[in-house]
DNA sequence: AAATAAATTGGGAGCGCTCCCATATATAAT
DNA sequence: ATTATATATGGGAGCGCTCCCAATTTATTT
């Protein structure tokens, strides 16, 4: 039932291939014919098929996001959300759209691969995989353009974006030991995703820096969720913890129950910093230190870098490393007993590896 | 690049005809040449190309879905991600695949005309619109099947799915003067939303079953966010409420905050019952009583809907009204002072109107 | 066995667009 | 004027698929 490129030409006097032209705004059309032909297409209020314009340009204006789910509690958590936004921001202003999916455990790798290769997207962004996931290796040895969310190990050829979760975690725990804390324990994410491995890694630093021996049973291994973290924090709360070093701020605020409902206090017995700075990190009580990314910017670079790719040359892979910054809040107190309201932030240089 | 239907045609020795015949599981071809044709593209690993599918058949599988921002906090509060999470796995489950807009104030809504009518998706899903948003009457009047999440007022030929917020907030109202509160507030949500209006209905419900006169100062309107109920909290505190209904969780968290930090105890002087039951209501301090709402089925059910309409017959549009459930928590104790910690689940009869 | 019916297969046309090239028209240079 | 050049315009071909119909093969019936 829609109007065609060829019912605007006819309508307008004119053929196909100049009213394909007034669309697409190229030159070597008359002013005049141009404005004729404009006039009809508002009139009509007529939209090119974008299917049709896929198939003979071969592109599609449209990014793939795949998000795992299971991996972690997908969205109690606002950091898919907010990677979506920043995803779908970019895409807005640079007229692309962006198609989305959670893969379900269920549903398998087969049919996410159907999917990519079938021409419908341009390219493809991949959210914190696990680091030996297959799609990748698949997706590496395809012609499709593709940026990963959190850095990969083994291949230098692919492009990602990440925020630099390993210095990251470790200021965070240098602020924990500067703050007097002696026992220092951690709930570190699942170490099959990199940013779980990293910022456990950061931790590891920091102690080593400062020459304090690692203490395996101050060390628990979450699943970046808030009752995971409960979990986690009751076991390390056997070993009499001083500080506890979250690698997500929803982890950070499931330990910080499980302390209270302990009977200890945040951050007189035992301080509490987290990863990510949620919305939630800065309602809760006491307020949570906690180490910020740039959700959004990283949406944001990842699709518009994977546009370049899509449109641009060839270019090297790009690895994008974001900074991420201390926030100092109350539950990591320097001076115990009197919280500092204000929030310090300590601005950590940008590095791009 | 990649490969054609004629080049696996080539290949394996028959007609493109019949090797799209293979693809489509269609029936009269042969056990054999059907099975020759599957063991090429096994092999060689094709993928037929969907927006020549799209173009030749005119449907693509794939539903959009816009998401307006700025109408709340979007996405700092977990109902948009379930919501998207039960419509991306309705549409695993029955092979579509989801496009998401993000709709950006400044993003105008012409923009996305352009998109919806591009014959890239088949239906779209419009998410908590504004009631009177020009881009409802514009899809009435196309052809484009679409589904809203949040009932409509005025045009009854929408199909949409929505809870049944009115007799949800007045059960929770009851539920607040069972409890003995005779000074009852509301955290009222924003008036431009079918969620916000309706929620407030059912406060004044409640009171005017039980002939309770409404006190204007006892009534406030939020954003659904946690800061804009934490506002509201502040301003009904001048007038000594003894209990609160707030309509969304996220305020109802941020008025526990605002009770919380002028030193009143919750449930002992002051009742909160929020309404969603987001993970984080179970997990606050007092856990908070709320109004439950399965937003996973909400979106499932629209995509189901959407895709109903899409494949099938010419149907009278659909309204569904989905039950909601009173979800008690210690909030609202009815003991005062001495919260039960179970859990009573007081479930509402089904309604479909 | 022939005649009929049913199942299988192939190829043309077309979905709505862009791209390329040929043609027509306007402009500039000789 | 005449040729050369730049600018506008139209139409064919083709992107990769599905759908339809004709042709072929196979199975069933008389």
């Amino acid at each position: 039932m829609p109007l065609t490129l060829e019912d605007i030409a006819r309508i307008s006097g004119v053929s196909r291939s100049t009213v394909s032209r007034v669309i697409n705004d190229e030159p070597n059309v008359s002013e005049s014919t141009r404005e004729k032909v404009l006039e009809v297409i508002q009139k009509i209020n007529f939209q090119p098929n974008l299917a049709a314009r896929g198939l003979a340009v071969g592109k599609t204006r449209v990014l793939g996001m795949v998000i795992p789910t299971g991996v972690t509690s997908l969205f109690t958590d606002p950091f898919f959300p907010l990677l979506i936004q920043g995803v779908s921001s970019a895409c807005n202003s640079l007229d692309y759209s962006v198609m989305l999916w959670l893969a379900e455990p269920e549903f398998e790798r087969r049919t996410i691969r159907q999917i990519l290769y079938s021409g419908l997207i341009d390219g493809v962004i991949i959210s914190s995989a696990l680091n030996d996931d297959p799609i990748i290796n698949s997706l590496a040895e395809s012609r499709l353009p593709f940026v990963l969310i959190g850095r990969h190990l083994s291949n230098q050829q692919i492009s990602y974006v990440d925020v630099d979760n390993r210095i990251g975690a470790q200021q965070a725990v240098l602020h924990l030991i500067r703050n007097g804390r002696k026992r220092i324990g951690t709930i570190a994410g699942p170490q099959n995703v990199i940013a779980g491995i990293d910022r456990y890694q950061g931790y590891l630093d920091a102690l080593h820096e400062r020459g304090i021996t690692v203490d395996p049973d101050l060390t628990t291994f979450g699943d970046f969720t808030d009752p995971g973290g409960y979990a986690c924090m009751r076991r390390l709360l056997e070993y009499n913890p001083d500080g506890v070093f979250a690698a997500s701020d929803s982890m950070a605020l499931g330990a910080m129950r499980a302390i209270h409902d302990t009977g200890l206090k945040i951050p007189e017995d035992i301080a509490v910093i987290g990863f990510d700075d949620i919305p939630q990190a800065s309602q809760s009580l006491p307020t949570l230190t906690t180490v910020r990314q740039p959700i959004i910017r990283e949406g944001m670079l990842a699709a518009e870098t994977l546009i370049g790719m899509i449109e641009g040359s060839p270019e090297p892979p790009r690895h994008i490393i974001l900074p991420t910054e201390l926030v100092i809040r109350d539950s990591c107190d320097f001076h115990k007993g009197q919280p500092l309201r204000k929030e310090v932030i300590l601005l950590q240089k940008q590095r791009d590896r």
